[in-house]
DNA sequence: TATTGTTATACTCTATAACTATA
DNA sequence: TATAGTTATAGAGTATAACAATA
């Protein structure tokens, strides 16, 4: 089977690599219950104690009507919790609780050994150089940041 | 917003850029009446002339269900066509028409242009490093195929 | 009047199994 | 009995708009 022009486009290779670095991980992550996408929501609540329901929904990608459904799910798995703002009684609060942070102990680790798996085929100064080829190309496209 | 610990993962750098890549390209995509998916199962097509649906399903990694779908949809647009085989009478052969080739074309076209834009940051020299490296990941990975 | 979060709804995707026609 | 393709169906994911509370 041949890919024909596909192959000759970086993005098609990205997307292979990338599909066979998140099924590995996925595994991980459905056994502790989290669907796709919401171990990214909590580690990034985790990085920003306190962020709303719109920023987070906004940096993960997500519509806001589908981060309430993920943070339900968090928050019925106890991994992070809603305080409402005094400040601003729209607003909710995020925070990830202690079994939250274990979680994510547990979930980065596996995400360490399936990333080894997957990149051992390159030495460590492949490995940084790589990396510092792909901050580039994201610094470009995402510099307009909020 | 900081992704904290997430930040230390290429696997989800790549995802950030194929994201980015492939929301650029599914537009035109769609200007075309293609859904996601059905446009590299039209280039696979093209670069297998005679293939079976389910090795095509396999290829592209779609279910043999979903890949009916597909073929329907490619069929009724007229970019592709299923032939009965004659010496295997349970098998269709697809084949691309001209009309899907002036499409692949567009397709192909637009493809550059994407990744031109999401790619200028880096010398040619540095594509070329990035282009191996991640050739090098895909063949450690994916050395197992059919 | 605008914004934050919520609910409702519809649409798309995906995964599974049952079915047909051929082998 | 096994295989290629099809159909039917249910579940998950996503996108949209209407809504309540608050600003």
């Amino acid at each position: 089977m041949s890919l024909g022009r596909l192959d000759n486009f970086i993005g098609f290779r990205l997307r292979r690599i990338q599909n066979y670095l998140s099924s590995a991980f996925t595994a991980e992550s459905v056994a502790l219950g989290l669907r796709p996408g919401e171990f990214s929501a909590l580690a990034v609540i985790a990085a920003n104690p306190g962020v709303s329901q719109g920023t987070l929904a906004r940096e993960v990608g997500l519509d806001k009507s589908a981060a309430v459904a993920v943070i339900d799910d968090l928050e019925r798995l106890r991994l992070a919790e809603r305080r409402r703002l005094t400040a601003d009684r729209r607003r909710h609060a995020l925070y990830v609780t202690g079994d939250g942070e274990a979680a994510l102990d547990r979930l980065f680790a596996k995400l360490e050994t399936v990333e080894r798996d997957v990149l051992n085929a390159l030495s460590p100064d492949d490995l940084q150089v790589l990396s510092s080829l792909l901050d580039r190309i994201y610094h470009s496209c995402f510099r307009q940041d909020a």
